[in-house]
DNA sequence: CCTTGACCTAAAGTTAGGTTTAGGTTTTAT
DNA sequence: ATAAAACCTAAACCTAACTTTAGGTCAAGG
């Protein structure tokens, strides 16, 4: 089965014009035409479902038009391909741990926020800050604001009148 | 306590040029100077923390300048900053959904690659796909396929000899 | 005093990942 | 046979988030 670019676009839902950008960046080494214009084959297609997932993953398009050009070699470059699905797994756990901590620090947010809005102002939340805080909300506090400054944390904590937003 | 801008980019590990940037595009509407040269207040140091927070939940700069604005005006704006974080903490959970799809492609593509360093090929392999799969990895395929077109899924699912990579 | 290191601005440059434009060819339907 | 729809290329354009450059100011130590 063959599909025309305006078959693909409808199918992911990308324009027609990144697909001409990919196809052009090299990612679809084997794709045939027929009078100059593309035939996308099931290889192809299978070949977006991987470009989505890399992409997904933060993989770089010209890394992405490497690995394309490893599957044309064929079975001699397993290898290559297997590590780096490894390291692309290892990127996507690294950057789900970090939302994780960005999650934290949302919802220790969202409770700021509605504690805030309780009390009409920020004054007891400011004392509070962290000691203070309800145990739940302290682990939150202390992912969410673990996530750059080391040589501040210990300034942070013990300054009282801190401002929190 | 205040820091200059030299010390605050070893705190967070951030270059010179981007604090500069950043205050440039509004995001310290509050920040001091001392004959021209920044002061970075207990404020700025929060509000670092937060543009870092609100940065990996993927919101623009303009839209975090929004928020500092907000919070410039007091009390007024809490709910304002309290839907913003709600906003954003589903933004961050929609992403680490899309993160988990990936992770099973990935975790399909490696056990697939395994495979076929064992066996030499992708001859076996790609009569296996994807109903002579083993559960688990089976599993994998569906949720990591199942990310973009519905209309090809059909048509590639009984296709015989599609090419996987 | 004077030099050195840290600070300042404005403006131009960079990069990735596309999108748009202009002008042309091919296919499909009447 | 012809007109509309769908395809093609090359090249210019776009955006976000920085970074670099060029030229200047400020503060501390010798």
């Amino acid at each position: 089965m063959m599909y025309t670019i305006g078959q693909v676009s409808e199918m992911f839902h990308l324009p027609i014009s990144t697909l001409r950008y990919y196809d052009k960046e090299g990612l679809f080494p084997e794709m045939e035409r027929q009078s100059g214009i593309r035939r996308f084959s099931e290889r192809e297609i299978e070949a977006l479902r991987v470009i989505e997932c890399l992409k997904a993953s933060g993989l770089e398009i010209r890394d992405i038009r490497q690995f394309m050009e490893w599957a044309a070699e064929g079975a001699a470059t397993y290898g290559k391909r297997k590590e780096l699905f490894e390291a692309r797994k290892r990127a996507v756990e690294e950057e789900m741990a970090r939302l994780q901590k960005t999650l934290d620090m949302l919802n220790y947010k969202c409770w700021y926020y509605e504690t805030a809005i309780r009390e009409g102002n920020e004054d007891r939340l400011s004392q509070m800050i962290p000691d203070g805080l309800p145990p739940e909300i302290k682990k939150l506090y202390e992912s969410g604001h673990s996530q750059s400054p080391s040589a501040t944390q210990q300034i942070l904590r013990n300054s009282g009148l801190s401002p929190a937003f």
